[in-house]
DNA sequence: CCTCGCCATACCCGGCGGGTATCAGCCCCG
DNA sequence: CGGGGCTGATACCCGCCGGGTATGGCGAGG
């Protein structure tokens, strides 16, 4: 199978909708339904169901849509990191790049950029700040070489991590709200506030679910519209000791427990990397 | 990048001469410099050093084979296991495919198939006996669904694991060796057993260190050469149970703990697989 | 029953991937 | 010190295949 091919498939897999697939990839609809036709062919199996009104995946079209992804990310995170390495030859030093939510651990992070400076040898850091769940995709793409994800709200399957630590989690209101003169309140509370509908993550083929809270994508819009009243949502504490006056946090008695981890794609050999997640274990 | 791209590349790289890279791709030799040079001057990056005797890899080159070769297996995982899910729908089950070491914790594995069966709806289970390391290679690319590693020896990286115990090692030897009189030895001792030198696995590329020690690829073959006075193993104390009279085993004091783990490829979402992995951990 | 939307088919063309023949550098050896 | 025999690079050609346009078939909806 050639990447042409798994990319040409990915496109109609998620448009469901040859035309539309063909016009994100740049080229006619006729060409892209052959390959198509020839992949399955190739493959000995139906991948998709061509009704009338657009096209459905069939079982192995779903599995093959969820390994191409992880496939093309391999790929392009081989081009990436062919091409990372091959500068730093002629520049000072390769920065290492470490993606992190936007929003979310700042003073973790600030920790951990000041003592891996200090360590002897260390090399530049180059913060990018990703949406909510970006973390993940650029790290198996080769576009950060290592990350602090959040479990169980990040997939790291597939990454070599080490934990950081664990906190509690906390409701985040609008202060004046009343449930803000509670001392904590229980998971159940949280599904179902007054007036306040959840907010809506976007999933990872990027849509949104039906609902009638905002949609959002990182920590920062959506404490804004916590601020205004649109919706309250449960964060780990630790994002509760920098809200300002517009915001209040109570403790969730029930929730989750959730685990700060750094995280960096497997084999890895950078000396950075591995210098920065022996710092970060140490803090 | 194109995935036959990536295989010339490999080729190359792995050969370090064009002419013997296109005799394994089953194409001539200029094609292929051809598009070596068209991937280095595409990604603007110089892979190989051509010298007037053969071809070595510059640093970028030993990343984009490390790099080539998960993505290729990627690719490959993409197809097998879209193949896979496709015959199920008209076969009777579609068989688990688990994948341990030749010759390695065959009472583990009894007792675990045993255990599986005995689940209400668990499917067949195929067994692939493996060469050493082959298991995670094979997990990798798709021709397994679940393996039995032990840590350290197997490279668990990019894989989901659940640990399933831990034990000692003892170094096997032939029977009547002075060694057999003592109750223990240390790690010291087994690196320099008099006549005995230690056996040369295979690497990751096939092949095999210099030294005086004999070629192993298996658990079997290794036991064999142990009896035959050709060398001496340290291994897992699971592997001395069954011993036959021409072997013993004697504890190594401070030989590192061996880990079996259960692992599995990461957001793998068969039903048979989690089965066996939550009957695996509860034995 | 007609029409519209969607995917498949038919056909053509240009580029590129593959082949053969040959050149150019370097080491080794006589 | 010069030639032969490796090595990979270059030159050139050809056939296939990936891409384009035009059109057909077919089911759903009005």
């Amino acid at each position: 199978m050639e990447t042409r091919e798994l990319r040409y498939f990915v496109a109609v897999a998620e448009e469901l909708h040859f035309g539309r697939a063909a016009a994100r990839l740049s080229m006619s609809q006729p060409p892209l339904s052959r390959a198509v036709q020839q992949l399955e062919r190739r493959l000995g199996v139906r991948l998709l169901d061509r009704g009338t009104r657009g096209v459905t995946l069939t079982g192995p079209g779903a599995v093959l849509l969820r390994e191409a992804r992880a496939a093309l990310a391999a790929v392009e995170a081989a081009e990436r990191r062919t091409v990372r390495a091959a500068v730093p030859a002629d520049e000072a030093e390769a920065p290492v790049v470490l993606a992190t939510k936007a929003g979310a651990s700042s003073e973790l992070v600030a920790k951990l950029l000041d003592a891996y400076a200090a360590e002897p040898g260390s090399a530049p850091v180059d913060i990018v700040l990703c949406a909510i769940g970006d973390q993940a995709r650029m790290l198996r793409d080769g576009r950060a070489d290592v990350a602090l994800l959040h479990r169980p709200f990040d997939d790291v399957a597939g990454f070599d991590v080490e934990e950081l630590g664990t906190e509690g989690q906390v409701l985040v209101l609008p202060s004046g709200h009343p449930f803000t003169q509670r001392p904590n309140v229980s998971l159940a509370d949280t599904l179902a506030v007054p007036g306040l509908p959840a907010p809506r993550w976007p999933r990872d083929d990027g849509t949104y679910a039906d609902g009638p809270g905002p949609q959002v994508h990182d920590h920062t819009q959506l404490l804004q519209l916590v601020a205004l009243s649109r919706t309250c949502v449960v964060l780990p504490a630790s994002v509760g000791v920098h809200l300002n006056e517009s915001l209040a946090a109570v403790p969730v008695l029930d929730a989750p427990e959730v685990t700060t981890l750094i995280a960096w794609p497997p084999h890895s050999r950078s000396r950075a990397v591995a210098g920065l997640v022996r710092t970060a274990t140490r803090l």
